[in-house]
DNA sequence: GTATAAGTTTAGAATAATTCTAAAAATATT
DNA sequence: AATATTTTTAGAATTATTCTAAACTTATAC
């Protein structure tokens, strides 16, 4: 069950980016922004908000990771080529993934560093470094 | 048109790694291995055979860019979540993703340095560590 | 508050990438 | 050559995601 702090909470979170705070949206904010930081996929996030009672279509789901991710709320994680995750923490950091279970695990910024990054084709510049550390 | 001694580079290279030297095997291992590193995905392969007079199955390319990969003469690069991509290189390396075109370019290992690996859990060690930096 | 406009949700269809299936073809072995 | 093994293939199946347009919610104007 979903408190009403918690409700009240991501409610605010969601006006402050300026998304609208339907019943699904503030469901999935909670669920999402409620607790520590998560990376999930849309299927697993849609399972878990049936779980606690929250039906939806799973397309809203897609929607709302989206919008989230627009509004620079959520990040996504490329670490799969066939399932997309969304990561809850938007701030600098990189990840360690069990391969055997698809966990993914946070890496602070400060205990991996990235030097020496190669001269850039005119004209662009770096978006964004991901490091990804695979274990076995 | 692919010569005659790129086709037998190829076929070198197949049987020395237990991989049948079929038609359609050799065509695509000219393709990939006969100049620079590349990186492909298997539509796109597919396409090029295909330019070059070569027929043959998508499924074939996908079965293909697999054995390929299971022999180690190729390797899988996510960098896309819903795309697969193959690297011809197969030694140790990080990637430049220039996300406008999609277009990947290899970066040498020794121009980027990533130090300090975190703690691993019990009974785990590292497979991989994949850089991607992805500029706009 | 009710009406109206704007944005959101939904089920189901559509798309895209990849994998599966099992029959036909090619390759290797005897 | 005959047989066994592996590969290729077309098409169906699967998986993840996106699209569509009608129904519904939420916001805005009066």
């Amino acid at each position: 069950m979903i408190s009403s702090d918690e409700l009240f909470d991501a409610k605010a979170l969601l006006q402050d980016s300026d998304i609208r705070p339907t019943r699904q949206r503030l469901g999935l904010a909670s669920l999402l922004f409620g607790r520590k930081n998560r990376h999930v996929t849309a299927e697993v996030l849609h399972q878990e908000a049936n779980d606690c009672g929250l039906r939806m279509a799973l397309a809203t789901v897609y929607n709302s990771l989206h919008s989230f991710t627009r509004a620079g709320l959520l990040r996504e994680v490329v670490v799969d080529a066939g399932r997309r995750y969304f990561d809850t923490n938007v701030s600098h950091h990189h990840h360690l993934l069990r391969e055997q279970t698809g966990e993914l695990v946070d890496v602070d910024p400060g205990r991996v560093e990235v030097r020496g990054i190669p001269d850039l084709p005119r004209g662009t510049s770096v978006s964004q470094i991901d490091v990804v550390i695979r274990i076995k």
